[in-house]
DNA sequence: AATGAATGAGGGTTCATTCAT
DNA sequence: AATGAATGAACCCTCATTCAT
């Protein structure tokens, strides 16, 4: 399951350089510099530079699911059917947070990966990510659904993505916002405590009412 | 100020390609291609990629920034000077979607740009946008704390980049979400209702309090 | 026969850049630049950038070839019919001086004129200097080999280059060479010094006698 | 220390190419297609143009050096202290040839190098020369003054140059000079030859007296 | 007489990948 | 299992030149 001697290092070096640069942006060759092995050697271990993304993407998707699960799972047998929202973030944050727990830039690269499944020539990624993980993730978002603010089925659709946008930006772009922050506070955060400031937010951001009339075109 | 002939041909197609595909991946290759004109005119007309980039990044950032210091004005002088979160948001919003008007992806690409800000190497980037258009963004972002909920300086700085995140994601990959909705739930909305459907979300996410106590690292 | 207006404008920024980097290192664009002229006026007033390089050629060309001969004329008149190759040496670079006269970096141009006209490919070049000036400069030539010291045809056919090679590297270079004297003795030397300490040199080359036997390659 | 398959293929070829059009006027691609392989492989072995050319001139000016600087130690262990300018000027000599005794055209693209490195924007290559062989030179260069006629620093400093200038002008143009003397005398002499015939020219250039008076300005 | 716009050709360099060893 | 050498394709950019005005 885990990677040992090259493809380990390669595995670890890319996650710093996708983390902080993207995908397209990082090149084969930086990543064996930075792991200190042949050139050759990621055509080797996993067959191309898309085969290392997926691979870095399973790393931490894979146990992610599994955690997030495991939980839900434990906390249903324990008690009543309904969770709050609330409990549910947490829940994932935690998720989250475990995924990080060997890297800085595991949450990073995670994150700008799903960035990169919603462009608009990547139908690979998001079916493979789909397929791999889809059903997995509707439970989880099922039992969001039922603390939110009822709505249709569009409105919940959208706002997931607004929350999701929220997540990714901020972790994708941890590194770069930690820096501005100490810069101008004087004072960074880690990521456990960002993850746990949006609760809150996201909270609010999913049960707030839908009942505003709209606004026309200029 | 508006591009002519080739050089507005270019503009046009960078626009669609570098809201589809992103910077990197878009060659210039392709977007002369698009634009049926010679390879060289990018680098005649905009000194080079980069240039061109910047081009497309102030053709809207100059008349969005425009746009809101005059609603703000004309509001300011009309009556009281608190102005309510939502009725903020909603002027965004407009505004958003006056840059809009002329060309399906320009908010694409705009997000798209400010993702490509926040990246750790692109301090040039960064360094352009706040020079140019820092100040002019700061004093709506002062507007907008009064009537955010109390808190820290730097709570409120992580909260704005929430918001930012659902903003820039949802915008970014309209496309893409798009046409998931058009194809789950047969029917698709169009960017301004999407606009409008965030107004109340980030409203409660900017105004949640921020009462509850950490969790720990497991 | 001289230049005015734009072209001369052309001429000038041309004979700058041309003596510090070379033609070929040259682009028309810095020439335009340097002239303040439009990119395309380098084409519309000389036909093409080798036109330009000719048109700088004949400027110099033609005056110098004229001056020697009007200066060998009186000479040859006024008295007997030998000159001594100090003397010849001296006329040459009294008209060497008088190409410079009016921009510094004539006689580098010309020079480098000249180094350009031996390379392979050139043909071309070779062709037009021949053709307009070949015969006017045999005379000359001939004038010097009656004072050097008796030899084959080759031999004198080679000291003429060994000489020809002091002259056109040193300049060509001769704004480099005066910068390093300038750094290692504090004091710089005009290019009439130089041109007249070459004279004792060059006429001692040319009378040394060829008495030695070969050495063997080994 | 020396190229081996590839590069030395590549190598080779610039060599020939550069000694006859010269470093900018010969492309890359003119290159790998003489060496019969891929464009790619200039930057792959040399990581770029300038370090192709780099590559070639260190490939003769350390033999060059060493070689004089074993000859020189050897002659001086040998006998007395004063060597003359005649064996001095015939040990460079026959350093220069047994430099071009693998490649005809290496003695050309060394002169054409330091060509070069005399113009105006190219300070890294002059700094790269000196840095490597500056201080091996200036033992020989000190040995050449000792028999040289008495004369002010400046005086020698431009007299050397006057000489560099012979050897550099006839060997770059070697090729062409041969072409010509073979069209007029019907017999072309060998590179040896040639250096040969430069030392009692050379040598009395040196050593002539310096006692002409200044002309002046026309 | 002069120019802004545009172009075809070609420049050096870099990419992910392959293959013989 | 691993690698040094090599490669085809593509990258962005710059060149001298042309053409309509």
């Amino acid at each position: 399951m885990q990677y040992t001697g090259t493809a380990a290092n390669i595995v670890r070096a890319a996650e710093t350089l996708f983390a902080e640069q993207g995908f397209t942006e990082t090149t084969v060759r930086q990543i064996t510099a930075r792991a200190d092995v042949n050139l050759a050697a990621v055509n080797y271990h996993f067959g191309s530079k898309k085969g290392l993304i997926q691979a870095v993407a399973e790393k931490f998707l894979g146990p992610l699911c599994q955690n997030i699960e495991q939980v839900l799972d434990q906390r249903m047998a324990a008690s009543d059917k309904t969770i709050s929202l609330e409990e549910l973030l947490e829940m994932l944050m935690r998720a989250l947070l475990g995924v990080n727990q060997n890297n800085d830039h595991a949450l990073s690269v995670f994150m700008r990966l799903l960035d990169l499944a919603y462009m608009k020539h990547q139908e690979d990624l998001r079916d493979f990510l789909i397929e791999r993980y889809g059903s997995r993730v509707q439970t989880f978002i099922a039992m969001i659904r039922k603390d939110a603010a009822p709505m249709e089925d569009d409105e919940f659709f959208w706002r997931l993505h607004f929350l999701l946008g929220s997540i990714t930006f901020t972790l994708s772009n941890f590194h770069t916002l930690n820096a501005i922050e100490r810069r101008e506070f004087e004072s960074g955060a880690e990521v456990e405590r960002i993850l746990h400031r949006m609760i809150p937010v996201l909270t609010a951001g999913l049960q707030a009412r839908a009942d505003r009339v709209y606004f026309c075109r200029i």
